[in-house]
RNA sequence: GCGGAUAUGGCGGAACUGGUAGACGCAACAGACUUAAAAUCUGUUGGGACUUUGCUCCCGUGCCGGUUCGAUUCCGGCUUUCCGCACCA
């Protein structure tokens, strides 16, 4: 035989005829929900990334399958986004039909890539079965208070003509164009997932994540306990600040408010405005422009009020300043220039006083800003205490005249959902001049998304000028209303994809609550990093609120993760048009056929590092199965003989029982490339044996029956094919994984190596049998001669099957 | 700036809870087959030393130090590269 792309296609054909990768919905008590991040379809066919992903992963499944699980599989598309309206912008060709296309042309490619997918429970989020539910989830989240809508500055892209949520924006970019982003005011749906900030950071504890993504998601969250203070400003308003250092109190020198803060001009004295006014314009400026620079100067000016310190009335004039964000905390801060860096440059700059009321836990007076903890000073009946005894002490004092309480605060703002483009799920609202905002009655879902749309950007909903779908009648009142011209984010739509598959068909529900309470969460999900605080923190929070509203009952959705590294062009760059270093698989697979590429992406790289491609690597692989056919050419010549179970016969046995412990241990633990190195040697071995002088076919038999079931999570199309030569009815995933067989492992004579005082000084053979004492003076005996004149042994060391460690003295 | 990760031959990468560092593969070199080449097969391959070329000795996992009979692995301090956050009060 010869291994090829027809062979690929023979058993893809027999795979789908005889469905042998369905899910068994009958058989729950043993599934396994293995799980990749879904793809978008793009114009281009599949990259080395889903290939990847998909394909390694696939391994995964199958090892699992093979195992004995009812391993859930399946396959969808994140269908709505902005690729594929750009691409129509340019092109003319409306996004519904590039999707479907694209669509059509990558099922197509996964069915190459030799995946074990159960396609029944297929999904694509553009499609109205699909955005039906997710306009009722939205719906829901309104319904209890989850969803609302509030004009704010939002991130405005100029060149995509939307707005992005904080995690679309980088460095001040935005993530898709790179173009400066620059700050509006529009009225836009929000979810509020601040609300779940603190179950989100508790929980992350409990996942088997990778470590870094969670400390990654843990940071965004960025939970940090303090305190609120109340300040009264002169002009009879109060104020609240945060802080995590209430123990400075007594060190306040000013306070200050952010300019975007909506009360702002309230605290303007009128002999103030004019500068105020201008100040406000060029902060304004500074925001879109200079956001990126990491040192920007702090900039501020007066508001001619005051507030009142509230733990002795000191009285202490109210600023503006650049370096207080509105939407953190109050956007209200209290300033202590002696601890605290940027209040100290600040007062610096502005000439306001600076006064010490914290020193260093010994009572040294550090240099100013200090700004660790310490010992107080200066702070009336709170000198003396420290840092960690002062800030309860000072917020309970407050608490009593109901200025102060601890409280926390997070980092993660709310998400924000709506997006004025075309290609994505309406919001189902309509805003009526009477009712005000209207739900959808669930029976009129889905708000469908009309065909005939000028889709072309000019800083409106596409949608709001498409009158057909705008004017409707208020669902309360009757009146003419109109409905929301926006869109959700496409994350909406990955945010929930997961609960859908396992029920995919359900046109009653978006799930069936027993359904999927048995199939999740999801035993292995893969996928990039690049989600970590997007995808992966939403997925979260709708499960928890799907969970609160009483839809399902877990609280996790991803129990397991796996990060798949990124695969780099040959000259170790980031793969990009651009830099024209993008590898196309087609081309292999032409070439090498599936199982080739799956097995060099396994080998070359440790899976979640990834690295730069390498053709060579790949004619590596590519060798590796001649290898295979050559060892299954020459076994098929092999005359029936038979020999005596001897030494050869035993390591071979050996060999054959580690490969299965090694391959199923790594195999688990997604360490592919030393499951591949293993069955490799273990080849080297079969070769080793085939070609002494008498080779026992009727043993080799039972080594490559073997050989061929390790092989076949890693090499589906090939095993196949091998399996049939074998002369064996039946699909090789049918089999049974191998156990490993311990006695034969445990039968084998040890070596065992010795150390005089930690410097190797020869080895011994002993048989299984040997006792402990026995083996120590047999080393000992060995080592005789490396031990120093004139000196004793004053210790022996025993590791067990390893080494024997003598030390002299 | 803060936080996290990383560092092993010419290269990709192995090494379980501290126990023969460099598995497996690539590249390279030598040999076999061949008129020749390719392919294939078989060897060698971290560096160094030799007046014993050897089941020899010494050095070697970014750098400096420590713990240990023994450290790629643990601890302390630097350096490198990558990543996350970046006025978060």
């Amino acid at each position: 035989m010869k291994y090829s792309i027809h062979t690929d296609e023979k058993w893809q054909k027999k795979w789908a005829e005889e469905n042998l990768y369905r899910f068994d919905e009958s058989k729950m008590n043993k599934k396994l929900y293995c799980l990749e991040m879904f793809s978008y379809p793009s114009a281009t066919s599949l990259h080395c990334g889903h290939w990847y992903n998909y394909g390694v992963t696939d391994t995964w499944a199958r090892f699992k399958r093979m195992q004995g699980f009812n391993v859930f599989h399946p396959q969808g598309f994140d269908a709505f986004g902005l690729p594929a309206e750009n691409y129509a912008i340019k092109t003319g060709i409306h996004p519904k039909d590039s999707t479907d296309k694209c669509i059509a042309t990558m099922l197509e490619q996964y069915k190459r890539l030799g995946g074990s997918y159960d396609l029944n429970y297929f999904l694509s989020t553009c499609d109205e079965s699909y955005y039906k539910w997710t306009q009722w989830i939205f719906e829901k989240l309104y319904e209890r208070n989850l969803a609302y809508q509030k004009e704010a500055p939002i991130n405005w892209c100029p060149s995509c003509k939307t707005v992005l949520a904080n995690e679309q924006v980088i460095d001040g970019k935005c993530e898709r164009c790179g173009s400066e982003v620059t700050q509006r005011k529009m009225k836009q749906w929000f979810f509020k997932i601040t609300e779940y900030a603190d179950e989100l950071l508790k929980c992350i504890d409990q996942l088997d994540w990778p470590e870094k993504t969670k400390k990654i998601q843990k940071n965004w969250i960025g939970k940090s306990t303090g305190s609120l203070i109340t300040f009264d400003i002169d002009n009879g308003m109060q104020l609240q600040a945060f802080t995590t250092r209430a123990d400075t109190l007594y060190g306040l020198s000013y306070v200050v408010i952010a300019p975007e803060h909506e009360d702002v001009m309230k605290l303007v004295k009128p002999e103030y405005k004019e500068a105020v006014q201008k100040y406000l314009e060029q902060a304004g400026k500074i925001s879109e422009i200079d956001r990126i620079s990491t040192v920007r100067e702090r900039t501020g000016v007066f508001t001619g009020s005051y507030a009142y310190n509230p733990v002795n009335g000191k009285k202490v004039p109210v600023w503006i300043a650049d370096y207080v964000i509105a939407t953190y905390g109050t956007g209200f801060v209290m300033a202590v220039p002696a601890h605290d860096e940027r209040d100290f440059d600040f007062a610096q700059k502005y000439h306001l006083p600076i006064s010490r009321v914290i020193v260093d836990k010994n009572g040294a007076e550090k240099e100013l800003p200090f700004c660790e903890h310490g010992k107080l000073i200066n702070s009336e009946e709170f000198s003396g205490l420290t840092t960690e005894e002062a800030v309860p002490a000072i917020v309970k004092k407050l608490e009593k005249v109901g200025k102060g309480k601890l409280t926390t605060m997070y980092r993660l703002r709310d998400w924000l959902i709506s997006r004025q483009r075309y290609w994505g799920a309406p919001i189902p609202i309509i805003h009526c001049p009477y009712c005000g905002n209207v739900l959808v009655p669930e029976s009129e879902l889905p708000v469908k998304l009309p065909y005939n749309v000028e889709f072309r950007p000019d800083g409106e909903s596409p949608l709001a000028r498409c009158a057909e779908f705008m004017n409707v009648k208020c669902p309360k009142c009757g009146a003419d209303a109109k409905r929301d011209p926006d869109t959700m984010d496409t994350f909406v739509d990955s945010s929930w994809y997961f609960l859908r598959f396992p029920d995919n068909k359900n046109d009653k529900e978006p799930f069936n609550r027993e359904k999927i309470n048995q199939m999740l969460p999801v035993d292995k999900y893969v996928g990039g990093q690049e989600h970590a605080t997007m995808h992966l923190l939403y997925a979260r929070f709708f499960t928890k609120a799907l969970r609160d509203m009483g839809y399902l009952d877990f609280d996790e959705p991803f129990q397991s993760l796996v990060h798949q590294g990124i695969i780099l062009g040959p000259d170790g760059q980031k793969m990009s048009k651009s830099k024209g270093n993008t590898i196309n698989p087609d081309g292999y697979i032409q070439k090498y056929g599936s199982d080739v590429l799956r097995m060099y992406l396994e080998f070359a790289f440790s899976y979640t590092e990834g690295g730069p491609w390498s053709d060579a690597g790949i004619e590596a692989m590519a060798r590796f199965v001649n290898r295979i056919e050559s060892l299954f050419d020459a076994f098929e010549k092999l005359e029936e003989t038979s020999t005596d179970y001897g030494e050869a016969e035993k390591e071979l046995e050996f060999v054959r029982e580690s490969t299965v412990k090694a391959v199923t241990h790594d195999v688990e633990l997604f360490q592919f490339n030393t499951s591949l190195a293993r069955l490799m040697e273990y080849l080297n071995a079969l070769n080793a044996y085939l070609h002494q002088a008498k080779p026992d076919k009727r043993f080799v038999k039972t080594c490559l029956d073997c050989y061929v079931v390790l092989l076949a999570p890693f090499a589906p199309h090939l095993s196949e094919e091998l399996w049939e030569m074998l002369g064996h009815q039946g699909s090789v995933f049918n089999e049974p994984w191998p156990n490993v067989n311990e006695e034969v492992l445990k039968n084998r004579d040890k070596v065992i190596v010795i150390q005089v005082n930690g410097k190797l000084r020869g080895e011994i053979k002993v048989g299984v049998q040997a006792a402990k004492e026995e083996i120590e003076a047999l080393a000992v005996q060995k080592v005789q001669s490396y031990i120093p004149e004139g000196q004793k042994i004053v210790k022996t060391i025993y590791v067990p099957n390893k080494l024997v460690s003598i030390v002299t003295k």
